[in-house]
DNA sequence: TTAGTCAGTCCAAAAACTGGACTTATTGAT
DNA sequence: ATCAATAAGTCCAGTTTTTGGACTGACTAA
């Protein structure tokens, strides 16, 4: 299956994953997040090859998650801002720096800090229902199919038959 | 940069990238939050190559996120499962699809519902603070570097100097 | 006049991914 | 007893992606 393939997929998880699945797309976006705009910051920082990073942000720009815009003419130089479909990415790469930092910082702890400046803490923030407000335990969510969703292939459970 | 290298950076999103950035590998954790386990499912499901999925499964092993068990001998036949380490990238798979929901799903509404037992709503999600408890607004966290940490290139900020 | 900045493009080599055929051991149906 | 099916892969040659590094064009500052 090609990669653009992937989005027709009933999943979307699988739609997102034709924008973000690849080696470089969230970092660019977690730097993105830490107020990174520029080309030449991104590849600096990042130490991704040039036209990689070119195609990535022509893809991000083509998803509409960054804004191109010029900050100067003569020479017309430019920057990339998250949109606010970019901004509703913020809950992924929070989140995925929570597990990172559990499962890859050393000794001396994460390598960034996030403070909550409504309380003043140092935070990882965590999933809650915006229902009843109580933090998730992924035990306690069920997931099915929309009823009248057309489907995947059946899923094979328990022991062998 | 080489694939492995990124996660000698000093970012969590970057050294979670290693395991996590590419075409298959959320889909295929998606799929092993809604109980797929087998090689046959995840190949059918997903359309992806059996090479691929080799890969990416081995990968998840090696890092932990998967274990991979017999479920029979005789001849012998294994299944993935999520390890506590796997587990703990629910909140990275559940808000890529809310992300995925909002922005990629048809009218007919997502073509996965989530329900919390607890409280007995369909849901989706969101990010608190684990101290205030309130939800988080992206511009209410700021970012920084642990002040001894070794560090990224500078970031240029602003309009032009 | 020269060097530096910035946002890219261009290239050939290397790495990753693809579909499909094949393997091995077993069970269930004719 | 034979045949087809199931399951978890391996193997292969061809295609697609990614890489590092050199290069470009329009400026600015020394």
């Amino acid at each position: 299956m090609q990669w653009e393939e992937l989005g027709a997929q009933q999943c979307s998880v699988a739609r997102s994953s034709v924008v973000l699945g690849d080696r470089w797309t969230l970092v660019i976006l977690s730097d993105c997040f830490l107020g990174v705009r520029r080309f030449e910051d991104l590849q600096t920082r990042l130490q991704v090859s040039r036209t990689t990073l070119t195609q990535r942000l022509k893809k991000l720009e083509a998803h509409s998650v960054l804004e191109r815009r010029a900050y100067q003419s003569n020479p017309a130089r430019y920057e990339y801002r998250l949109t606010e479909k970019g901004r509703d990415l913020y809950p992924v790469i929070s989140t995925l720096l929570n597990w990172g930092d559990k499962y890859y910082s050393d000794a001396a702890g994460p390598p960034i800090l996030r403070q909550h400046q409504s309380c003043g803490h140092d935070i990882q923030p965590i999933l809650c229902c915006p229902d009843c407000g109580e933090p998730i335990d992924p035990r306690q969510v069920s997931a099915r199919k929309r009823p009248d969703a057309p489907g995947f292939a059946e899923v094979t459970r328990g022991p062998a038959r």
